[in-house]
RNA sequence: GGGAUGUUGGUGAAGGGGUUUAACACGCCACCCUCUCAAGGUGGUAUUCACGGGUUCGAAACCCGUACAUCCUACCA
């Protein structure tokens, strides 16, 4: 009997030779303090990076930082179908724009490899995965399944007929006693494969299982006899990968998505049958999105918010996203930061228990509401060398307008930002085009002008009267302010809008419809930030000129 | 069909048997301030914690049932 088990190892994996304890020693326990945290990175890499993939990095990067642990990044291409190329170095790249960056990793690109558990790339760690399994057809714990497509799919379609738990279990097994000999023969016959996990479970049976995140859960045992190597390319499952390299790796808490929580039977199971101690969980809430009346997990495909690039095409700072994704992921990280408004958010201290497990929705408008704060807090030098680099990347025109013109866009930044309660117009760097174009000749010569709520030689008069006799370069704020309404007064207009509101009769109008004159004539619209600050950036050869258009 | 988890306002949520007339933040609404906007200020915004039953002097909190939601139920991760 063992010598069968022997040959038919041997058929399957001729040239493993190493066994478990060899790469046991290869990758020894890992040499870090006693609460140092050890957690990966592990992206399927399918080129782009979802909101729910940000969310665990996120957590591990900050588990291992405050821990002074180890936050590796893996790769698992275990499904090559869905492998595209690149897709780790964009990984890379929005790690990078997030300051998240991976103690251990590698990269094809740049042929970049740290660290001295890897390789990183599960594609690369095959001959390791499949020592593992010939351990276990050693030992009679794994067997080649000769199942075919059309077979599982009976079987799966007779159990959903018949009401019955879906999977191959039991009596649906049907090569799992298959005599060794049999297999021995099909395999030489060039029959395809699986390799199934021989399950000992029993359904019946309940076990207790401690997540971090929700406590104690209770699950059945796994009792299926799940696949650990597929047949085309002999890679792994992720259910075996994540046991290898978990244990190889020394990875102390897996932090993944709810939706990975099922799988624990499964994982248990294995870890189990290795006598492997298994790593801590974490499982996480799921970003959930409200479409009309129902709720789904976010989608990629349906939810521009869902890809990491929304935020950065739209220009959000990257620490906003991260406080925004911080506040989901415990909820008393907001009260936090009040109170430490300059510490940098590893310094909290994240707590697991106080996540959610149910999902929550990602709230644009609070994120909206952190970077308006965020970026009201910034410098006008920050600002522009913020807006700068969004620009040169989204809006090149835009960026040679920011260079020629530096110091007097750091100008329209500093509007009302130096104070105690700034300014707060600015949500993330792609809008500030459109709040502030016309403060650009550039934009503002070909724009159009809408007078029409006002009478056009009223227009022309209060703009060439202004220019002639109330403008003066370098007034002070309250002395500019003064002339304009020296100026209603000659002209009629009330400048006290509570006796306006009370005697409108007695008036041509109201202070409002001359500044707003004044404001249409230099920016074309109605809403701009203070007159006065705009009026004193554009400088008089502006103003003048763009009156005169007018007047003239 | 089976399994797991959850259900407190428009959103994230705090609270885990009696100072809860349910905190805080975002949003929304109103008013004030005001040259427009933004900001700021003040106030409002769940008579009630999915529903039904139970335990208890007392339940949003504990127990049971139901409903609903989400995820898993692939040789995908």
């Amino acid at each position: 009997m063992n010598n069968e088990r022997q040959e038919l190892a041997n058929l399957i994996f001729p040239n493993i030779t190493k066994t478990i304890e060899d790469y046991e020693k290869l990758y020894p326990e890992r040499n870090l303090g006693e609460k140092a945290k050890v957690t990966r990175f592990a992206p399927s890499p399918t080129g782009f990076m979802h909101i729910g993939h940000f969310m665990p990095s996120l957590i591990d990067y900050v588990l291992a930082r405050q821990s002074e642990g180890i936050f590796y990044l893996r790769n698992e291409d275990t499904d090559t179908s869905r492998t595209v190329l690149g897709a780790v170095e964009y990984i890379r790249s929005v790690l990078n724009t997030y300051d998240l960056n991976p103690d251990e990793y590698e990269y094809r690109d740049t042929n970049e490899t740290k660290g001295e558990y890897g390789p990183y790339i599960q594609s690369e760690r095959k001959e390791i995965y499949h020592t593992f399994i010939k351990h276990l057809i050693l030992e009679g714990k794994a067997y080649p399944c000769f199942l075919t497509g059309e077979e599982m799919d009976s079987i799966r379609e007779s159990q959903s007929k018949d009401k019955r738990r879906i999977g191959i279990y039991g009596r649906y097994a049907k090569y799992r006693d298959l005599p060794i000999s049999e297999a021995l023969t099909r395999i030489k016959n060039g029959e395809n494969y699986t390799i199934r996990l021989k399950s000992t479970g029993d359904f019946n049976r309940k076990f207790k299982f401690n997540d971090l995140a929700s406590g104690e859960i209770e699950f059945p045992e796994n009792d299926i006899d799940i696949p650990i190597m597929k047949s085309k390319d002999r890679l792994p499952t992720y259910h075996f990968a994540h046991l290898v390299d978990d244990h190889l790796m020394h990875t102390t808490h897996v932090v993944r998505g709810q939706e990975w929580i099922s799988s624990i039977p499964i994982h248990y199971e294995l870890f189990k049958t290795f006598g492997f101690k298994m790593p801590k969980y974490i499982h996480i809430p799921l970003i959930l999105k409200k479409d009309g009346d129902t709720i789904r997990k976010i989608s990629k495909r349906l939810d521009p918010e869902a890809k990491m690039t929304y935020y950065e095409e739209k220009g959000y700072p990257p620490l906003v996203v991260i406080e925004a994704v911080m506040t989901i992921a415990n909820s008393n990280y907001e009260a936090w930061r009040e109170g430490h408004p300059d510490a940098h958010f590893t310094e909290f201290e994240f707590s697991p228990k106080k996540m959610s497990s149910s999902g929550a929705l990602f709230d644009l408008d609070k994120l909206d509401n952190i970077s308006k704060n965020y970026i009201s807090k910034l410098s006008k030098e920050e600002v522009y060398k913020n807006v700068l680099a969004w620009s040169e990347k989204y809006d090149l025109e835009f960026s040679l307008i920011l260079k020629k013109y530096k110091d007097y866009s750091m100008e329209i930044y500093n509007i009302e930002r130096e104070r105690k309660k700034p300014r707060k117009d600015y949500t993330y760097y792609s809008e500030i085009k459109d709040k502030t174009w016309y403060m650009y000749d550039e934009y503002f010569k070909d724009s159009q002008y809408d007078f029409s709520a006002y009478d056009q030689e009223e227009v022309k008069n209060i703009l060439k009267t202004y220019l002639k006799d109330y403008y003066i370069e370098f007034d002070e704020e309250n002395v500019w302010f003064e002339k304009i309404k020296e100026m209603c007064h000659q002209l009629n207009y009330a400048t006290d809008m509570k006796d306006y509101k009370v005697n409108s009769e007695k008036y041509k109008g109201s202070i409002v419809e001359v500044t707003n004159i004044i404001r249409i004539a230099l920016t074309t619209l109605t809403t701009t930030p203070n007159l006065y600050d705009i009026m004193r950036i554009l400088g008089k050869e502006r103003i003048k000129n763009r009156i005169e258009k007018i007047t003239n």
